[in-house]
DNA sequence: GCCTCAGATTGCATCGATGAATGCAGCGTT
DNA sequence: AACGCTGCATTCATCGATGCAATCTGAGGC
């Protein structure tokens, strides 16, 4: 079925490692034998065997990506810059899909859980982040949108508090004062939405504005479902809001589509900021205001710490904390 | 650094074979030496190496998904889909995005451009059907949204003939009579697209409506930035369009946005059917009227096949088309 | 007491590729 | 003529796990 080394050996009437040589060029080869060997390569079609190659080499190639889900738009932009820049450094990327689960999450930082990767960037979202420092990886790990002081891996995120306060100051700023929250994660570990919530009420303390409780929403998920029923709830509530920050864009476009369902004018009645910058916030109607993490950013530099740890055996470098940039775009909801 | 089996053994007081007859229950072990043996495993974090295995094996348990792009919602979500059912078949999922690049699709199906993968499920968008049945797949191949009767590889999709004249004739049943198509891919030896074009060409010859060449629009992909642009001109053209039939629902959002822009009422001043029904689209202003995929289907239905193909030696399955159903759904955009 | 048999354990070979060391011409130097 | 050197090719061992067959042990049957 398929050839191995040994065949093309026998055939171009070679040894096996000389035929290695030509296919890898880690050793010289006398031009007419190179010329032999390689029209039986390819008479043949060999084709090297990468399980082989991994196991003498010790490395795979291939690297890991954990996200919630891949069919949220911010998870499917990032995973497709990651896959994009993977590539170009010729490494191949595997897809875990968390759900949001805890377990999931753990399986796949302890011994056996394993999947023949390298390195593992992954995006936590229930994991105790207490569990995370404390875990031994078995591969080097990014973690991306966590910030924890501990532990041994790297860290890739926007300053979530800061970027929070922003949006929330803008909308501020436009004179809205009943500023509601929309994607609180109190049950789980979740260390962005913590963030991020922190941020919303430092901009409310700045301009001298109460924390209405009412006003800060928890959500199952940041899915658009989510932010259409919290919307809904928070219209019907006792105060409505003149004013949204949703925890991601899609909780803001499922806010936007209930707010149209109820006849209110974006963003004259009520103002909406969302968070990630997906393409569908910029061909909503009206197009989304939202905080822009430098994705690109997220997913070159996570690579760059993954090739700085696979390909530094003294790997003497201190874990890190990589800050990204992120700016407020200002669109048509505020 | 990493424990192998050899380490464990001489932990315990046993051989390598005992060691592995415990971690993978090959053959019979002795309670006692069982407990002996897990307890040098746990305390060493004792992982096997997958690539050893794999080389062991003959199989890595990796399957590759090629497709265009990865933040598209469409692939997005079905890319979700199908890792969760791969995960449910202990698979893992490698991802490589095609960008509808042709070498890029070709790479991954010549030998050497392979990546350790059992099967590859692949979406083809630029590649020529002609070379894709001509080519020798190296490894087991199904082929999503393509119908070419020819080939070793299994086809899953949509009829897309049926399903986009089932749109057009829905506009056409409520009235409509200027119906304009939006993404035609003729720079590409596109299938999907030309099946879509014709199925919208059949419904209006039943309907004896005439084919405007003006109408059929080309664009450079299926995204909404093409759907606006789209969208603008036929508005901007000598005789705008009641409807809209768009190839993606990405296409659909881009021109409901660019109507939105123009002060134009939908449904009432221009109708607008999608394809694909990404999420996106239920939560538009107004929700948007689609064909729906069955995407578990196709996920599921793709899986199986690579499942009997790699686990069959025997292999005396012929290439199977297989069509997965889909139907329409009326929203608020007709 | 001897033989059989099942269960438990082991050594050896192997999957396919590559690092390290070695063999071996041919050529220039001294 | 002896020496070292360079360029090319080969042999051997190894990466870590597992299939296969052989071995070992103790229990049970006659």
């Amino acid at each position: 079925m398929s050839s191995r080394l040994k065949d093309v050996a026998a055939r171009a009437g070679v040894s096996v490692r000389t035929v290695s040589n030509v296919v890898s060029g880690s050793a010289p080869v006398a031009p007419e034998t190179r010329r032999r060997v390689q029209e039986v390569i390819d008479e043949l079609g060999y084709r090297p065997n990468l399980a082989a190659r991994s196991l003498r080499a010790g490395r795979t190639g291939i690297i890991g990506l954990a996200i919630p889900e891949l069919h949220s738009p911010y998870f499917g932009e990032l995973a497709g810059l990651l896959v994009d820049g993977a590539q170009r450094r010729s490494w191949t990327v595997v897809i875990d899909q968390t759900r949001g689960d805890a377990d999931a999450e753990r399986r796949l930082l302890v011994p056996g859980g394993g999947r023949m990767v390298d390195g593992l960037i992954i995006s936590p979202w229930a994991l105790d982040p207490a569990e995370l420092a404390a875990t031994e990886p078995a591969v080097p790990l990014v973690l991306l949108g966590e910030r924890s002081p501990h532990g041994a891996a790297d860290h890739v995120a926007v300053d979530n508090v800061a970027a929070a306060d922003e949006a929330t100051s803008h909308l501020i700023g436009l004179g809205h004062r009943r500023i509601a929250a929309i994607g609180l994660q109190p049950h789980l570990h979740n260390g962005t939405a913590r963030l991020r919530a922190e941020g919303y009420r430092r901009a409310l303390d700045r301009a001298g504005l109460p924390h209405e409780p009412a006003a800060q929403r928890s959500t199952a998920a940041l899915h658009r479902a989510d932010g259409a029923r919290t919307m809904a709830e928070l219209l019907d509530g006792p105060s409505a809001p003149d004013a949204v920050f949703a925890f991601s864009d899609e909780l803001a476009l499922g806010a936007l589509h209930v707010a149209h369902q109820r006849g209110l004018r974006v963003p004259e009645d009520i103002a909406i900021v969302g968070f990630d910058d997906i393409e569908d916030g910029r061909y909503s109607h009206p197009a989304l205001t939202t905080i822009a993490p430098d994705k690109q950013q997220i997913a070159e530099r996570s690579l760059q710490c993954l090739a700085d740890r696979v390909y530094s055996p003294g790997n003497t470098v201190p874990p890190q904390q990589l800050v990204v940039p992120h700016r407020l775009i200002r669109r048509g909801t505020t």
